[in-house]
DNA sequence: GTGAAAGCGCTAACAA
DNA sequence: TTGTTAGCGCTTTCAC
């Protein structure tokens, strides 16, 4: 009682075979490509839908085909008062360009790390997705047995270190970006370099460690635990960190930080020490959102990797769409370029993203 | 022929009810809490749909209804290499706990501005939201007009200045932080401040220009326009901005900079000009993301607004949803904490948020 | 090549 | 207080 003649607000099925003279049908058959449709007809009726302006009404679509066509992605956060992490956002604004490609929507949800599993079971309980992007990995995650549990498809924003299970990911190469960070400090003549770094109960903390660790020890050094610090990826936890090192003993000659959020706050405590950034002391940044190589320090450019998140984001979401439309088909690992990798553990892919390699 | 006896998935009304032995209906009114339903029956189909784990199929239930029991999100990008202003992943992570609430899910799409009308007039269409958050207003938007005529709801975050329409808001109270800021500069005895600022066709960034005029003008300083830069918020823009404006003639013994990313800019221009900064020069970032007053430069600590971009996710998110329900009453303008205002042009509204007054 | 009719899982008149 | 029935707008057998 409130649409109708207002305006032509949402035509639906019904009335645009009833102007055709032709039966809901064959209207729908026309419109989603059925090949017993004759040409002529399809053409009359691919006309009056654009001109009518009809847009099938997805709630009935998806009750009665059973697709949701909709993909949710679920953000971890640690406290209702964290700061999200842009990587995210960067991430999920590529993811959203694939889905509106194929015709799919994004849900998003935050949920605590405690009511993940209840957010997983009951998002597919409701029907509300096909799918869902997983973020934040840990080492070890309970979510990858969760979901296989539940038969929900799924593709991983990073990799889980510590398991058998198969499955899909892609993830940026943060091993090999911060065993290249630091082996330019290395060869800036730094031999205490600090690293202050995300929690490396997550797994990208954790890959950026060892990193770290490769460089120092190709190149003989030894690592100090004491200038190797892991916490939420704040400012607080930067300034709070580097205060300490630098009234250390052992100060570093460098820093290397996860997260501009973080380097704020080194900063912070940097000038604070009494030292300048570039004369005094040397700094590299790394962050994914901008993915900015921080050259405060007299550090030479590095070649800026940005947007490749955002790339992460369109590529980790066409993996899931042909998951969800061909189930037996997995990439094998594959290096996209130098910071981007994708893969799975098992079977062939026939991705024309080799182009990328 | 896919779900089944693999495991108890899904289970859903028709199944209840008959294991209940009660009819369809029945089990639906008492789970929807209407009032006919004797209090025992209710007490079974509750405890009966829990070990069950039932819940409501999301689309069956929409396409009965008439509701989405979706919000959808716009956020529009200049182009699609842009970075994501990380002020959206906070605001949407504020609303989304809202919808959590009150069993709304929140559908995520990232527009190009030419696409935008077509965005809002295909998720109508199909049926995909009740209603819609207006990310990104201008000082002149004609998402306002658009939105009215197909007579979507929606609240806007932050304003749109220049427009007779009514309409609901939230915004950050842009205009007096500058001004502080601004005359914080003052006081240390600055005189020749620049303004880095944001693309002044946005509102929010206008509203900071003018607030930074009104210090200005409010101590007898006059405005060099030559100080004032409008742009994207991007290291670049920084970074060149900054570069020339200390190579001029009146080169700025202050700045003032609209987002961290910007700042990042700035303060490499800073430093590669032999300055630095808190002796020779003071920067004043603002950020609503990180909500961040940046204090070098010896500048006292602002008070941390931190998260009040959360929190106006959370408002907005209740006023729209109030909107949907009653769409009679509408909130007057009000302060709810020196940084956070909202309001529309008419009506009474029964806020409980009158406590953050 | 086209149409009639059943059904997806829920809600909401209308009866009883 | 409970049940019967008719849709919501689409897809999809099955006949023609």
């Amino acid at each position: 009682m409130r649409n109708a003649e207002v305006s032509c607000q949402a035509m639906n099925l019904k009335q645009l075979s009833e102007n055709l003279g032709l039966s809901q049908t064959t209207v729908s058959r026309a419109l989603n490509g059925y090949p017993e449709v004759s040409e002529s007809t399809r053409k009359r009726v691919e006309l009056a839908a654009q001109q009518g302006n009809y847009r099938p009404n997805m709630r009935a679509m998806s009750l009665a085909t059973g697709k949701a066509m909709t993909i949710g992605h679920i953000i971890p956060v640690a406290t209702q008062s964290d700061v999200v992490n842009p990587v995210f956002a960067e991430f999920v604004a590529g993811a959203s360009q694939t889905y509106s490609q194929f015709g799919y929507e994004l849900m998003l949800r935050f949920a605590e790390s405690k009511d993940e599993e209840s957010t997983y079971r009951s998002i597919v309980a409701k029907h509300a997705v096909d799918g869902v992007i997983v973020h934040s990995p840990m080492r070890e995650d309970s979510r990858l047995a969760l979901l296989k549990e539940i038969g929900l498809p799924f593709v991983v924003h990073g990799r889980v270190c510590d398991t058998n299970e198969e499955y899909n990911w892609i993830d940026m190469n943060n091993r090999s970006a911060f065993k290249q960070a630091t082996q330019l400090l290395i060869d800036l003549g730094h031999k205490n370099i600090a690293l202050v770094n995300g929690q490396e109960s997550l797994s990208f903390a954790w890959l950026r460690r060892l990193g770290f660790l490769d460089a120092l020890h190709e190149n003989g050094l030894t690592h100090n635990p004491s200038l190797m610090a892991s916490d939420e990826l704040t400012e607080t936890h930067g300034y709070q960190t580097a205060t300490k090192m630098l009234a250390s003993d052992h100060a570093p000659s460098a820093f290397l930080v996860s997260s501009y959020v973080v380097a704020l706050g080194v900063r912070h405590a940097i000038s604070q020490a009494g030292l300048a950034i570039g004369k005094d002391i040397s700094v590299i940044i790394h962050d994914d959102a901008l993915s900015y190589f921080d050259n405060s320090g007299a550090v030479p450019q590095f070649t800026s990797t940005r947007s490749s998140v955002r790339e992460a984001g369109i590529l980790a979401a066409e993996m899931l769409l042909k998951q969800i439309d061909e189930p037996e088909l997995y990439p094998q690992t594959k290096l996209l370029k130098s910071h981007l990798i994708m893969g799975s553990s098992t079977g062939p892919y026939r991705a024309q993203l080799s182009t990328l390699v």
